[in-house]
DNA sequence: ATGCATGAGCA
DNA sequence: GCTCATGCATA
């Protein structure tokens, strides 16, 4: 129905250094969930159970992105707005979010440690806005204007339903079986290999996560 | 708010 | 070729 392959596009390019920064972000954040955990560890051992994991737990991350919502609503600043302000944060190694991270993290629809990673980050951003709350708003549109757009396939309901019945029995198929199902129902292989991809991230998701 | 997609990194 | 973090486009 179009042509999903991928254009060298400036917008491509910036989001790459993006992923890189919070690549970065992410194993800074590990690093610390792991001393966490250490300290816990130790900490148990010697006899107090203590709550110093408390950042890598569900219920406070859960907790904390409800507030983080209301908090930030409060402020009366968009999820747009709070990700491109991420990067006047100058925090080594972040960058800017899009609207669609912020809105995840919110409704805690990415995975436990992408939440772990982000979580500290935006909590620097919202104690940042809020003692700068009697400031005013600076939004400068700096937007170019006009490469091509990227179009979005869209899978019908009768195909998206075939597709979860194959996953039900088969979430990882093979090279072989994708082009099957890809030829029965009239998908480009490649369409269904990512949307394979993407049904096993979504399994992977906080909110339908069985670990908790 | 969410569907389909990209790209880095790993095996 | 997968996972993972992330985003554009769109309902």
């Amino acid at each position: 129905m179009n042509m999903p392959s991928g254009l060298p596009h400036p917008g491509l390019v910036a989001a790459a250094a993006h992923h890189g920064a919070a690549a970065a972000a992410a194993a800074a954040a590990a690093g610390q969930v792991a001393a966490a955990s250490a300290a816990a560890a130790v900490v148990g051992a010697a006899g107090l159970a203590s709550i110093c994991d408390s950042d890598t737990d569900p219920r406070e991350l859960e907790a904390f992105a409800e507030r983080f919502k209301q908090r930030r609503i409060k402020l009366g600043v968009t999820q747009a707005d709070v990700g491109s302000a991420l990067a006047n944060l100058k925090i080594p190694g972040v960058g800017s979010l899009s609207q669609s991270t912020i809105c995840r993290f919110e409704s805690l629809t990415l995975s436990h440690n992408n939440m772990i990673a982000l979580k500290p980050i935006l909590q620097a951003w919202l104690e940042e806005a809020e003692g700068a709350q009697r400031e005013k708003m600076n939004k400068p549109e700096l937007f170019n204007g006009g490469e091509k757009k990227r179009k979005r396939t869209s899978i019908a309901a009768p195909e998206k339903r075939s597709l979860e019945a194959y996953f039900a029995v088969q979430p990882r198929p093979s090279s072989e079986k994708i082009a099957a199902i890809a030829e029965k129902l009239d998908l480009k292989k490649n369409v269904v290999r990512v949307w394979f991809c993407n049904q096993r991230q979504k399994q992977k998701r906080m909110k339908f996560s069985a670990t908790y």
